[in-house]
DNA sequence: ACAACAATGATGTCAACGACAACTTCGTGC
DNA sequence: GCACGAAGTTGTCGTTGACATCATTGTTGT
């Protein structure tokens, strides 16, 4: 009977797996390497051939975590193919079910601790982001929103379905109620993207 | 030569105060107990007395924090005596302010991880958000906000804020940027907030 | 075929940490 | 003036991340 072969054979992405499962379980604080290991049945040497310390770990998730998102955001922008608020809604529901699904990762993405920039997180982030600006981009196509600089109004729509997120995921709006806050801050952004009347 | 005496005097106090040094300077992941008993001159089993264990010295923290964050909240609303709109942009930039300088304090005030709501700092916080209540309050009493309910338009705009914080300290934003971003998000939710046109 | 060689994993060690227990010093009320 | 409790100290245990060294495997050039 085979004992487990030297090699794991793809122990680098068996770790990101069980890592991603141990942190929207218990968070990020409880992710230890060690137990990582002993959980994807390694010794706790093994990891350093793949990521070097912990935050390289971590950095690592936050890429893979911004890549499942941005793909996330697309699909829900992509699948409702109504009008331009449908579109809103869509994606920002979409954005908001990520978080509170994994408020964990999405708190390690978030971090600042990057201390490098590291270049593929950086790019990771940005494609991501793509998505919103492309749903702007398409807004200000149809009218819906004013001509103005698409980075300027992309980032306040941005912040507010960010922000709706902290407030879930820090437990001061409740998960019921977050429909409805969602509606209620699309529908106060569209009211407010056209120039004065 | 008095060798420092055996009681501290008021060691819980002195804690905190370094401890939010630390976090501010270091992050809340560098935050070691053993480490700030040695910056106050004080032995590894000190802390305990007063902290039975490290969340409870985190939440403590988190407590300080929203005390602290609502005075200057408060402050900011007091001080701009203008129109409804200023006193918006000064509570807003205030909370930023807050945000960029103590971005770890915020992080951990925010963090679920309170598994005990522990009252005391449900309070504190309640406490704080207060002011942004207020704020929509007089809004309304001015005519600037629909009479809507108070908590959801609040909501929106509290969200906002909070996004902008996130997106500031996580790096998406530059510091440069973020004066403007405000300006530009109080006029979209100002533009928001009268029934359509 | 086979000998380097690089990649990957295992094992051992170290300092630091958080939690806990046992002991010591101090101050206060009776 | 004494007993008692609050506040601080010392020692210990198990765990962790980082590192160094060794073992096994797969690959590549000849």
């Amino acid at each position: 009977m085979r004992e487990r072969p030297y090699h794991h054979g793809n122990l680098r992405t068996a770790l990101l797996e069980q890592a991603e499962r141990t942190v929207r379980e218990r968070g990020v604080q409880e992710l230890s390497l060690r137990e990582l290991a002993r959980d994807v049945g390694v010794s706790h040497g093994a990891p350093r051939r793949h990521f070097p310390d912990r935050q390289a770990l971590l950095d690592a998730l936050a890429i893979a975590g911004f890549e499942r998102l941005g793909s996330e955001l697309r699909e829900a922008m992509d699948g409702a193919c109504e009008d331009f608020r449908g579109r809103v809604q869509a994606t920002a529901t979409a954005y908001i079910r990520f978080a509170t699904r994994d408020a964990a990762l999405l708190e390690l993405m978030f971090a600042g601790k990057h201390q490098q920039p590291s270049g593929e997180l950086q790019m990771a982030a940005e494609s991501a982001f793509a998505v919103m600006l492309e749903l702007i981009e398409q807004g200000q196509r149809e009218g819906a929103l004013d001509s103005g600089e698409r980075e300027r109004v992309g980032l306040v729509l941005f912040a507010t379905i960010q922000g709706i997120a902290a407030l879930v995921t820090g437990g001061m709006v409740a998960v019921e109620q977050v429909d409805e806050l969602v509606a209620d801050a699309i529908a106060h952004f569209l009211r407010g993207s056209h120039a004065a009347a």
